[in-house]
DNA sequence: TTGAAAGCGCTAACAC
DNA sequence: GTGTTAGCGCTTTCAA
């Protein structure tokens, strides 16, 4: 096998000069401007690309940062992801996305991350208190978001989840007077997912008149099945997230049932134009993935203060118009 | 700063070995039964994670692969990089995933991923002619998916776009008897996509009583909005892809103009359920991504035969129903 | 089956 | 501003 990559020994040759010459050069150290440019240019000519696995050995640190997340199919992540690489890789760091197929953060997740060195890690996973215990003391920030946790192991950046709850409510049965309302969510032990539900439950309390319904979203084609032929269908539906919201709305559309109030979580039809007008509880995405990322590489570069707890507010959303 | 994770040597020490036989232990090479269950043991109990960097380095191959793409906002991408990850942790990869914007492959592109040391690439990207001749020579092994090129340093796994164009032309005007179809793609520079509307315009051959338009999807919400204004809105429409179909049909739903047969590509609603039934034109995603890290495994361990060229065959898809 | 030695490519630390 | 030295953690190669 022949060597067939550039490497800094190779620049440094032909530059006359040292590695650590070259490594100063292309990373910003001190060196003379003319020295550099001429580096640079060598760099340039001989097609140089820095070895990042050598780099990461050497400093202790690869310039990745690790983005885990439970659900593949929830458009919800990679838009999210993608504003966060936008505020990333201003810095120089690359993600390393990781759809797990379990709604807590583990050892094995995070094990899976420190192996490829990451330098960092956001986290849309919960951890769990065992894990939160095993890892105490590690010294790999982890943020957490759009999700809460009491641990000091963890920045996050969440929604306001209770308020999120709130409008939603208030929208359905407020303003467009609906009388029996279908609550459909995930696993409630997910503590933001309580929070919107108990938002959403605070809105009820005085209103006796309210029926009030709640249902797993994987239940939740059985649910209106079995509702339809009960012929109590809700007249307004709630769903913790908007593509839950549209298998409900498809559920509808399915069978020709015209369709009640439905609302969902997330507002991704700001990003992504939807076959219907679908209203939601959404968020400023980019300013969510600013402050994450700010946070994080603050960590990443060393400060160790106090966690920090970020919570940004909610709005309810229109579904958007082409 | 003091050392804070368990290295191999450490597993050596309390074992009594080298680290050699701790890295043949972990690797699978030939170490005695016992020895290997004491190496395995130790390394749990300390908690030993590989360090990939050290391994990439001095192996010279990331067990990385890095899929590209150019659109976030497209649920196909995800939907297809979750089974591609299935296939490839299977053998111990992980997936490097970059959403780049622009829609052709190009060398700053591929150096990020050789930065990163990655063994293989799949790429939505098709490559510019530049960067194929710039490229050529170089070992690591490069797939492209759903694109088609004549390169020979690609290998390739692709639809039958050609078909895929005939099935859906042929469902618009033979089935639903369209007479003023509008077709709705973008760069057609891109082959796959020249090879639908090739497909599409096939069928329109002979029949001179169908109108036909084309346009860029960029473009689509002016040219309703035009044709709207001309009374000369298509009885149906065709998008090279199922978001655009989406974003098409939220033209109608909030102008609350009947919507007409509306055709998309990708069958996202196989693995997401839509708020409404779209015929698509689909394929077997689960086959394609198989196929797709059967190829690049093959060729990251070393097979350095032919290009290879698959296709992927397409049939129509009705919506999916909950 | 195991060990000893070397070195992947880079950068930290220090010297000049 | 530049060079020297050392070594990150692992795996390859060769020897025992």
């Amino acid at each position: 096998m022949t060597k067939n990559h550039v490497t800094m020994k190779d620049v440094a040759k032909k530059a006359r000069v040292t590695t650590q010459t070259v490594s100063r050069a292309l990373s910003g150290g001190s060196v003379h401007p003319e020295t550099q440019r001429r580096i640079l240019k060598i760099a340039e000519q001989l097609g140089y690309v820095k070895n990042s696995s050598a780099s990461a050995l050497r400093s202790g640190r690869a310039k990745v940062v690790a983005v885990l997340y439970d659900d593949p199919r929830n458009l919800f992540f990679p838009l999210i992801t993608d504003f966060l690489q936008e505020n990333l890789q201003r810095e120089g760091y690359i993600i390393l996305t990781m759809a797990v197929r379990k709604p807590r953060m583990d050892m094995e997740t995070y094990n899976l991350s420190l192996s490829q060195n990451v330098s960092g890690i956001i986290s849309y996973l919960e951890p769990t208190e065992e894990f939160d215990g095993a890892i105490s003391g590690k010294n790999i920030p982890m943020l957490l978001l759009g999700r809460h946790t009491e641990s000091v192991n963890f920045d996050s950046v969440e929604f306001d989840d209770f308020s999120g709850g709130v409008l939603a409510a208030e929208r359905l049965i407020d303003h467009d007077g609906c009388k029996n309302v279908l609550y459909v969510t995930e696993n409630l032990a997910i503590s933001c997912l309580k929070r919107r539900l108990d938002g959403f439950e605070s809105v009820l309390e005085n209103k006796s008149d309210v029926r009030f319904g709640i249902c797993e979203a994987c239940d939740v084609i059985e649910k209106l099945d079995k509702l339809n032929l009960e012929n109590s269908l809700p007249d307004g539906v709630f769903c913790f997230n908007d593509m839950t919201a549209m298998k409900v709305l498809n559920w509808y559309d399915s069978r020709k049932i015209p369709a009640p109030k439905v609302m969902g979580f997330d507002n991704i039809s700001q990003e992504v134009l939807l076959p219907c007008q679908l209203t939601s509880v959404g968020s400023d995405k980019c300013e969510l993935a600013k402050t994450a990322v700010g946070i994080l590489i603050d960590r990443m570069r060393g400060n160790d203060g106090e966690r920090i707890r970020k919570t940004i507010p909610v709005f309810l959303a229109e579904g958007t118009t082409a």
